[in-house]
DNA sequence: TAATTGTTTTACCAATTGGTAAAAACCCTA
DNA sequence: TAGGGTTTTTACCAATTGGTAAAACAATTA
């Protein structure tokens, strides 16, 4: 998805770095374009690539506007002014703003769900299965904790506008992996227990590392989470788990343990 | 808090009925007092009783207002008419919508932490501390949704307006309640783990049954939770936290390690 | 090169935003 | 009942909101 192997010639016509946040330094990157058609960038660039690459540019800036402000603490003027468009021009892409939130929710709830299918993939392996699908979440809150945050936003609001397609995507997800659950329960592989409420749990353990990022590096005293952290998360849910799911064998090891720095 | 016991003689000049959320019905019912002073209820009702009642339903809606839609997505003229005031009117009270939303996350943050002490009331027990604590954190969920919600928001947002007072209020009293799980595994009576990271399991697991209630109620195909939700959400988190914390019943403590009573 | 299509800018718009100033109404007490 | 403090309403304000219309510009194709 970053890498969508350009079909023809190609050469970025802005070559911005995405990752400089500060969208107010160079604000008229691209009206300086049409201003000035020398001298910027008027080379091999198929149209619809341009095209590709600003909407994309602006679903990501939207993205992450949204997941830090939620869906009317956000401008459409904020979002064009980061992409260094005008509002009118991000409007050509995108006929509206519920549209464009819907296209940024429709793109979150893509990537929420491919990391979502560990328990599937391995139906006669309880241990395993949990083992990935916990490492798989905690992957998501690391590397897309925008869209964590996006999806956690529209669900705190009580999905207001995402509803139907939550229900449409996300329960049968879910649902399917409670029946793996269950049917785990019945053929004895494990414990007995409400998969539902451990899907939650799942969840919420989980996704708390992306959306809760704040408060979690605060109490960790560390400006942000490292790979250590989500090492130890991933140590503590894991034996959590497995200790509550698994059926007894031989004792388990003990669960992450502190630094002793 | 729903009973203020008037200290003098009262009645409640609006009897306005706090359930009904539809503002838009009575949308007058304030100023109508004021058009038609003979009529409706110029009764005996203590000015500064009336400021408060006033001043109450106003951070009543605007943290039901906050809850639902974030900082940004609330206008002050939608929290006035919610109460049947003028923006202005609201304005008198709180000198700006900043200073609204401070004092409502200053009171939610009140309740937050007042749910948060069942560590340190039981310092000696582990398993009872837990019970209590998990039980506590879910009661809290179920008794003000909105409240976590709201603080949810915050957190999710990067905590833009409130870090400092979360910061000086909330990390202590997680430490606090780290040191206490770190004083149980040091003297033995229970397994050693990150108490960080069991906190923050903590709070995720419990807090996720308020600010996803919506999703969970669709994953339980249910309109609303209800007690028998919470009661099984609480029967799992229990048991996951207490087969992970507590050492394994019969087995001896960990070697050298004797509980030093 | 001309016509066509695709993209961006300019010029607006009515409604809403948070907030101020001051007049008016209200209420209690003297 | 008169005055003074408290509360509410009326009247504004500049800035911003999401959105439209059309002109201007750029790119592709005939």
């Amino acid at each position: 998805m970053k890498n969508p192997a350009p079909p023809t010639t190609v050469k970025p016509k802005d070559a911005k770095p995405k990752t400089a946040k500060a969208g107010a330094v160079e604000p008229k990157a691209r009206a300086r374009k049409a201003a000035d058609p020398q001298v910027d960038a008027p080379k091999v660039v198929k149209v619809s690539q341009a095209r590709k690459l600003l909407e994309a540019d602006i679903l990501a800036a939207a993205k992450r506007l949204f997941a830090q402000r939620g869906f009317g603490g956000v401008s459409l003027d904020h979002i064009a002014r980061e992409v260094g468009a005008s509002k009118q021009n991000l409007l050509y892409y995108f006929p509206s703003k519920e549209e464009l939130y819907r296209r940024v929710l429709h793109g979150v709830l893509d990537v929420w769900l491919s990391y979502m299918d560990a328990l599937s993939q391995r139906p006669d392996d309880p241990e395993q299965a949990l083992r990935e699908y916990i490492a798989g979440k905690l992957r998501f809150s690391r590397e897309h904790p925008d869209d964590s945050r996006v999806y956690a936003n529209e669900v705190v609001s009580g999905a207001p506008i995402f509803s139907a397609e939550i229900a449409a995507r996300v329960i049968p997800a879910v649902q399917a992996d409670v029946a793996i659950l269950n049917r785990w329960a019945e053929r004895g592989l494990c414990r007995p227990l409400d998969g539902r409420h451990l899907m939650v749990l799942l969840w919420a353990s989980t996704q708390v590392y992306a959306d809760w990022a704040s408060q979690i590096s605060l109490v960790l005293g560390k400006p942000a989470l490292e790979e250590a952290d989500f090492a130890a998360a991933e140590a503590l849910i894991v034996d959590m788990v497995l200790r509550t799911v698994l059926l007894e064998k031989g004792a388990a090891p003990a669960a992450g343990l502190p630094p002793k720095s």
